[in-house]
DNA sequence: TGTACATCAGTGAACGCGCGTTCACTGATGTAC
DNA sequence: TGTACATCAGTGAACGCGCGTTCACTGATGTAC
């Protein structure tokens, strides 16, 4: 089973998430190709299985990356944040590719077995912002955002989210994190040329940097 | 052979790049699978076509939308470049995945012919900057940044480009174009959860004031 | 005006391949009494 | 301690399918003289 999910994702790194097969994983584990339905029911369950399992071992990398920042570091967190993407991104570019790229034509997550999972990042980073905001640690505050129907939006993130940051924290935190992961891409994906960024975990962490101060985190 | 590129592009949309298929597309034109022969060679050269022709649909899109914008309004010029680069990648998902998402294994985009296309829409960002430099329209000035190897990096980017620019604008104006592809990438590629975004335009609108910020357009 | 020839778009059969999934089955291992 | 039975991992054949690519070909259209 383990076992299934492990050729699985070297599959996934040689062939591709849309060119998975079942067959192909069931001759590298010595089995028949019938053997593996034992276990899985179909290529889509196994999609489903390799996004759980990506989404937590990318949960766990950026837990890890946390336990070793101060609490009242805000800053420092988001960094350490971004960096455990990073690098776990680049250490595993098929499974990032699988979460954060094209979506898999004709498969569809089962949102009630991959949101948790798969919200995990955004809700650390959602923790930085609010955890800075209750310590006066940022520099955005002020009343509602404009226009008022991206106002209601926001607030209705406030309150699943149940946090009490303004408008203007929380807009910003979606863009850090839609920025964060555009930044990841773009490097995994391979959209900088070849020869232009030669240094790209230095460029990173002036980006970190920039984002830092885009979300306004004082500390 | 202009049907064969605009059939081809009708199965990215179904089927994605990884399953495109040269048979399938034949099918489409009412033809034998053998015939498109005459036209592509083999189904890696259909997929650089595609690529050409994605990379040039939006680079007219994006010249486009810079042909009402007055050129001193530089802020104005960004937010130009962003929404078309996004109202291009709403209207076309598949072909916008094949560009900007995960790369499609076994294939490998032959840099002499992609490169030229591919570079449109960060070469208009570069003059944005460049232009707001000469025009001491932007809030970044000075040195190097560090680290020294970085400082590298964006001085070669600066002689490649034929540009003036500093180290800090660069490094921004590089991070505001992964950003804003990581912006429209999320919302394309649905990551924004279901019902937390109804209103993707003006979030995205709020997203480009931020950019706009962060490489420190005055004007 | 007519004929011979070249060009060229498209045909149809074939090659060898891999795929997902179903189904009846075998044979080893464990369990109950 | 021995036997009958249930469980269960894995087998092997088969289904119907689509794929990329090659190759010799047909038949219509255009061109040269």
């Amino acid at each position: 089973m383990r076992d299934i999910v492990r050729i699985g994702r070297q599959h996934l790194a040689t062939d591709g998430a849309a060119a998975l097969s079942l067959r192909a994983i069931a001759r590298d584990l010595g089995l028949v190709s019938s053997a593996v339905y034992r276990y899985v029911g179909s290529r889509d369950e196994l999609l489903t299985l390799l996004v759980i399992d990506g989404y937590d071992e990318l949960g766990d990398a950026v837990d890890e990356a946390l336990g070793s920042v101060a609490a009242a570091n805000h800053a420092g967190r988001l960094r350490a944040i971004g960096r455990a993407v990073r690098t776990w991104a680049l250490a595993e570019p098929a499974t990032y590719a699988l979460l954060f790229g094209s979506p898999v034509p004709g498969y569809q997550a089962p949102a009630e077995r991959t949101t948790g999972p798969g919200t995990r990042v955004i809700r650390r980073l959602v923790q930085v912002w609010e955890d800075a905001w209750l310590a006066g640690a940022t520099s955005h505050d002020g009343g509602p955002v404009s226009p008022r129907r991206l106002s209601r939006d926001l607030a209705r993130i406030r309150r699943e989210q149940g946090i009490t940051a303004p408008d203007e924290l929380i807009a910003r935190g979606v863009l850090v994190w839609a920025a964060l992961f555009g930044c990841i891409s773009f490097e995994v994906f391979g959209q900088y040329g070849a020869d232009t960024i030669t240094q790209p975990q230095d460029l990173f962490e002036h980006q970190l940097t920039v984002l830092v101060e885009t979300v306004g985190l004082t500390r």
